[in-house]
DNA sequence: TTGAAAGCGCTAACAG
DNA sequence: CTGTTAGCGCTTTCAA
């Protein structure tokens, strides 16, 4: 492997000289820095990780804590955030955070204590209390997405999401309006403040949310096909609201199952802005999962002082309203 | 920051013993040992990777190249990886590979070649044979998911696959059996070895191939759907082979949105094992994405020599036979 | 089985 | 603007 000295000595200079043409800290004539650079790059020179990172204290590295990677939502922002950083010189460190304790305590007591990144993110609102309040304690800046009591995060106002679906179905002239989601009572809880909006839009409305046209989901196709199942048999509502796509599209499939016709007997609304939303024609409130990556990312780099600290703003939604919603049956 | 010398004072001993004590390598009486396993966790010390990399030239890290981690298959294959290393003290750090030139170039002369990873696993057919030849010439193992002319990789049989979905189809009594596919004649290409098998199963079979029963698709959704448009409302075949299952079920909603019933006038196949697949009733070719991750990890894990060489079998695939697939219409 | 000590390859004062 | 030099916190010979 070439070295920094190989470097310095090929240019005629010092190391300290070829270390700050490199790194761009501290001053160098625009002459030395070419000439570094050039023989940096004939030599094929990268500087070492290890080295400058036990020598700096900077690892060039960002940490991203996800709970299920394979998650469409997941893996979207984590592919947004690799794009922003790359280009800040910092690659990704991804930590799997599965439910097994014994792997939770490797991670949290080993993998982020060892000094491999400058920062982490955060992409769960699965943590403890206790264990947001182990990252905080972490010696390096640390952000997510998504409401949590003890980080700084960037939130997407779900309330407002909830009632955005709702106050639309509405508009269309449902009163009877079922939500799928999964509440619990939790302040901090995505699926709950979702429910809260349904219901203060309902409420709003003079319309008194009724527990016989909530089911629970639990996020996925299945469990969304299962309580669209149970509404549509059952007190049989005008709309459903769905807390993601992915469990809209298990309701809208529910509805065909049952010879209902998608929007004439029943009008279905997700959130996500999922891209199987648009392959089905899907109402949803798109959260733009790629621009949270990129938010994010750019919160990270301001808390290194790498960037200009962003506006704090919440992140943004938008209703999209496609063929699954229209008026209820006259 | 509690460093090696805290624990070493602590315990009584040298830090040449702790490091021994705590890495493993090296003899260290078990007194000692556990002496010293007891002070490190008490004072919550925790090796730096930094220090420890640049001492040992042990990095503790396994770089992942992926093309787009926000395709099902990748992101899956992505998480087992990670569960797979974490237990044997491997982060991952993840490499996305992108379309942009510059991106590519800083990732291929700067990010792989910094010293972070001690070893490569390359998810990606998309690569170019010289950016795989400047893979192979980095110093650490790389090992890779798919065919490829100049990477040890493991791969499935993909011509079996084809065939597999094919006879299957053959065996129900379909003689007119389309395919969506995508095929650039290169022997390294996935879904040019999958169009090879569909190819080879109808000739087995005594029956010639036609162009115009095979459709390119994009491996998405949407580009399923139009390839199904296109050759239900041309040629009409009886059963449609999808070399994924994103676009086997783009092709079940075209089928239904012309009013065709699956399997009652086509049926359809699809390969991949996708969550879609089992949603849908798909009959598919299941090739265990999770079990890939986790075979081509152990691959790394003994290529860096912490693991038996595990036997070198092929990755196994399996056709599954779910609702969309049935005989001919009478 | 353990300890002393020489680096690993850089960075960042400090001097000049 | 540039060079000298003392570490950064470990690991690993080598000796004992």
């Amino acid at each position: 492997m070439t070295g920094i000295d190989d470097v310095a000595r090929a240019a005629g200079v010092s190391t300290a000289t070829v270390s700050r043409a490199l790194s761009g800290r501290g001053v160098v004539s625009a002459a030395t820095r070419e000439k570094v650079l050039a023989v940096a790059g004939e030599l094929g020179y990268v500087v070492s990780v290890a080295a400058s990172s036990l020598a700096s204290g900077r690892a060039q590295s960002i940490g991203v804590l996800v709970p299920l990677p394979d998650l469409w939502f997941f893996s979207t922002v984590v592919s947004a955030i690799s794009g922003r950083l790359l280009p800040h010189g910092y690659d990704i460190t991804l930590f799997n955070l599965t439910e097994n304790p014994a792997e939770r305590r490797v991670l949290f007591d080993r993998s982020l204590r060892r000094g491999r990144i400058d920062g982490l993110i955060v992409l769960s609102a699965w943590l403890s209390a206790a264990e947001q309040a182990e990252l905080a304690a972490l010696d390096v800046p640390v952000v997510g997405i998504g409401p949590s009591p003890a980080l700084p995060t960037l939130v997407v106002d779900d309330v407002a999401v909830g009632r955005a679906a709702t106050a639309h179905l509405l508009a269309l002239g449902h009163r009877d309006i079922a939500h799928i989601g999964q509440s619990d009572g939790d302040d901090f809880h995505i699926p709950t403040l979702r429910r809260r909006g349904w219901e203060q839009a309902l409420t709003d409305a003079g319309i008194a949310p009724r527990d016989d046209l909530y089911a629970a989901g639990d996020f996925t196709l299945e469990g969304g096909r299962a309580a669209a199942r149970r509404l549509l048999t059952g007190p049989a509502p005008t709309a459903i609201f769905a807390a993601s796509d992915e469990m809209a599209v298990g309701a809208l499939v529910a509805a065909r199952d049952l010879g209902l016709a998608v929007p004439g007997d029943v009008s279905i609304v997700g959130v996500d802005g999922h891209e199987l939303s648009r392959f089905f024609d899907l109402s949803t409130v798109d959260q733009f999962p790629h621009a949270q990556g990129e938010r994010v990312a750019d919160a990270m780099l301001a808390a290194l002082g790498e960037l200009e600290a962003p506006a704090e703003v919440g992140l943004p939604f938008e209703l999209v309203v496609r063929g699954s919603s229209a008026a209820p049956p006259a």
